[in-house]
RNA sequence: GGAGAGGUGGCCGAGUGGUCGAAGGCGCAGCACUGGAAAUGCUGUAUAGGGGCAACUCUAUCGAGGGUUCGAAUCCCUCCCUCUCCGCCA
C-alpha cells in the first residue's frame, strides 16, 4: 500500500511513478475522499472534545451536591445526548470514507524503484547476466533433447494420468526417483541457506485473508488463490504470505533486523487465464513446491540485501551446474508489490529455452504498510523493507536437472551436490 | 465437540461507572553521586490520527465489534484468541 501522506502532499509522485508501469490513473477521487476524511475527523474530535468537557461537569456537579435528576443536571444530559448523535452520524460518515479510501489504495500497486529500467513489456526488460554453458546440439545418437516429461514418462517418475484422477489436470503425483529427487532437492536448498544464516521456518500453508492483504494477493488477485468454503482460509500461493504475516502488526526491537527466513511450502495457484499453455510436465502446475528466501531489513540496507538474496538464490543454480540468466524486469513486467525485481531463468535443454525460476523482488515499505510491521530505529518507529525470492522452485529445478543430465539411455545423470541427499549420482529405469 | 478460567502499556501487575492513558514494580534512557563501576536518588519512558512554524494541543486505543450511560478498562451482548480438564484424532 501506498503512504496516504504522499497522497497529500505529493500525488505527482504516484501518478508519475504508476504511469512507467503503463497505469494511467486518476488520483482526484481519492484525493478528496482523504480530504473529506480529514475534514470530518478534524469536526468530529472537537465535538468530542466537547462531549468528554461536559460529562466531567455533570461528575463535577452532583459531587457538588447537585440533584442528579435536577434541571442544571438535565440541560447538561440533554446537550450531552445532542452531541453523541451528532458524533455517531460523523463517524458512519468518516468510517465509509476511510474504508473507500483503503480500496482504492489497496488496489494500487508498488512504485518502481528509480533503479528500475523503463520499459512498455516484457521485451523490454533487462539481461544483467548469463552463467554457465547451456547444453546445445543434440544426444550422442543425434536424436535429439528430450523435454523433462517426456524423460520423465520413460524413466516412470511422473503420473500426470492418474493425478487427473486423484484431483485434476495441472496437477502431478511423483513416483519412486522421482519423488526422492524432489525429497532431495528441498533438504539441499534448506540445508544450503541455512548455512548461509537463514532461519528455517514451516509455516501453515493455509492462510486467512488479512495474510494474503498484508502481502498483496487481496483484495485485486482474489481469482488466482484457492480458497476454503466454510472458513476464511486459502491455500497459500507462496511461503511470501505466511512469512510477511509472521511479523504482521510487529514492532521489532532496535538491532533484530536483518531477519532472514527460508520456508520450504507447498504453493497452490489457479493459474486462472492460462489455459493450453505448459500443459504438459512440470512447469506449470496448480500445485507446486517451492524454497522461498525472504528477508525483513532496514530501509537503507534493502538494495544490497536484494542483491545478496539473488546471489543466495543464483547460489543453488551454480551449486546444481545449471546455466542461467539474470533478468532485471523492467516497470511493465514488475509484480503488483515488488519496487525492483531480478528474474532468475534456468536453461531447459530439451526445450532449448531459459525459464523463469526464481523471481527476487525487493518491495520496499509497500508490505510493511500493509502488513504494520515496524522496527525500532533510535527511538522511533518506522516501517521497514521486505524482499523475497524463490531459492528455488523445485519442480522447474528437477525439470532443468532431467534435461541438462539426460543420457542416450534414458537415464539422467545429476550434478555431484545431489548425490549426498539423492544417494545416487543418477536416475536410471527401475 | 463438552465443561471451566482468562485476555490491561516492552514485561509483571493493580484497577468493578466519574478528570484513568491507566497505581506500583521490572526493564529501558538521561542526569546526579563515583577514580571507574555497583548500589542509590531524581527525571523521563505507548501507539495511531488531526491541528499548529513551534512550544503544544485535540481525538481514539485496556483482545475485536456492538449496546447501556451525560460519562465505561470497569455493566450488558456477540465474536476472536489463550490456558486447564474431558472426549476425539495424525
Amino acid at each position: 500500500m501506498l503512504d496516504q501522506r504522499l497522497l497529500r502532499d505529493n500525488p505527482a509522485q504516484i501518478v508519475e511513478g504508476l504511469s512507467r508501469r503503463g497505469m494511467d490513473v486518476d488520483l482526484e477521487g481519492s484525493q478528496q475522499l482523504a480530504q473529506r476524511a480529514r475534514d470530518l475527523e478534524q469536526q468530529r474530535s472537537e465535538l468530542q472534545a466537547e462531549g468528554n468537557r461536559i460529562g466531567r461537569q455533570v461528575g463535577e456537579r452532583i459531587k457538588a451536591g447537585a440533584t442528579p435528576g435536577g434541571e442544571e443536571v438535565k440541560a447538561l444530559r440533554d446537550e450531552g445526548n445532542r452531541i453523541k448523535h451528532r458524533v455517531a452520524e460523523l463517524e458512519e460518515q468518516e468510517r465509509g470514507l476511510e474504508q473507500q479510501l483503503r480500496e482504492q489504495l489497496l488496489g494500487l500497486p508498488n512504485l518502481p524503484s528509480p533503479l528500475c529500467p523503463d520499459g512498455r513489456s516484457e521485451a523490454d526488460n533487462v539481461e544483467v547476466k548469463r552463467w554457465g554453458e547451456p547444453r546445445l546440439g543434440t544426444l550422442a545418437s543425434g536424436k535429439p533433447l528430450q523435454e523433462h516429461w517426456q524423460i520423465a514418462e520413460g524413466l516412470g517418475i511422473v503420473d500426470t494420468e492418474r493425478s487427473v484422477r486423484i484431483a485434476q489436470s495441472r496437477f502431478v503425483t511423483l513416483l519412486g526417483q522421482g519423488a526422492r529427487l524432489e525429497r532431495a532437492l528441498i533438504s539441499f536448498m534448506l540445508d544450503r541457506h541455512t548455512a548461509r544464516g537463514y532461519t528455517e521456518v514451516l509455516p501453515p500453508i493455509l492462510v486467512n485473508s488479512a495474510s494474503l492483504t498484508g502481502s498483496g494477493q487481496l483484495p485485486k488477485f482474489a481469482e488466482e488463490s484457492f480458497r476454503c468454503a466454510d472458513d476464511d482460509l486459502w491455500l497459500t500461493p507462496t511461503a511470501e504470505v505466511p512469512i510477511t504475516s509472521l511479523h504482521r502488526g510487529e514492532v521489532l526491537a532496535e538491532g533484530t533486523l536483518p531477519l532472514k527466513y527460508v520456508a520450504y511450502t507447498p504453493c497452490f495457484r489457479r493459474e486462472a487465464g492460462s489455459y493450453g499453455r505448459d500443459t504438459r510436465g512440470l512447469i506449470r502446475l496448480h500445485q507446486f513446491n517451492k524454497v522461498e528466501l525472504y528477508w525483513f531489513c532496514h530501509p537503507q540496507e534493502s538494495e544490497q540485501a536484494h542483491e545478496q538474496l539473488t546471489t543466495d538464490a543464483e547460489g543453488v543454480l551454480e551449486a546444481l551446474d545449471l546455466p542461467y540468466r539474470r533478468i532485471e524486469l523492467c516497470t511493465a513486467d514488475l509484480g503488483f508489490s515488488a519496487s525492483r525485481t531480478y528474474d532468475l531463468e534456468v536453461w531447459l535443454a530439451g526445450a532449448a529455452t531459459y525459464r523463469e525460476i526464481s523471481s527476487c523482488s525487493t518491495c520496499g515499505d509497500f508490505q510493511a504498510r500493509r502488513a504494520g510491521i515496524r522496527f525500532r530505529d533510535g527511538g522511533k518507529t518506522r516501517l521497514l523493507h521486505t524482499l523475497n525470492g524463490s531459492g528455488l522452485a523445485v519442480g522447474r529445478t528437477m525439470a532443468a536437472l532431467l534435461e541438462s543430465g539426460q543420457q542416450d539411455d534414458g537415464s539422467v545423470v545429476l550434478p555431484e551436490a545431489l548425490v549426498p541427499y539423492f544417494g545416487a549420482d543418477r536416475i536410471v529405469r527401475d
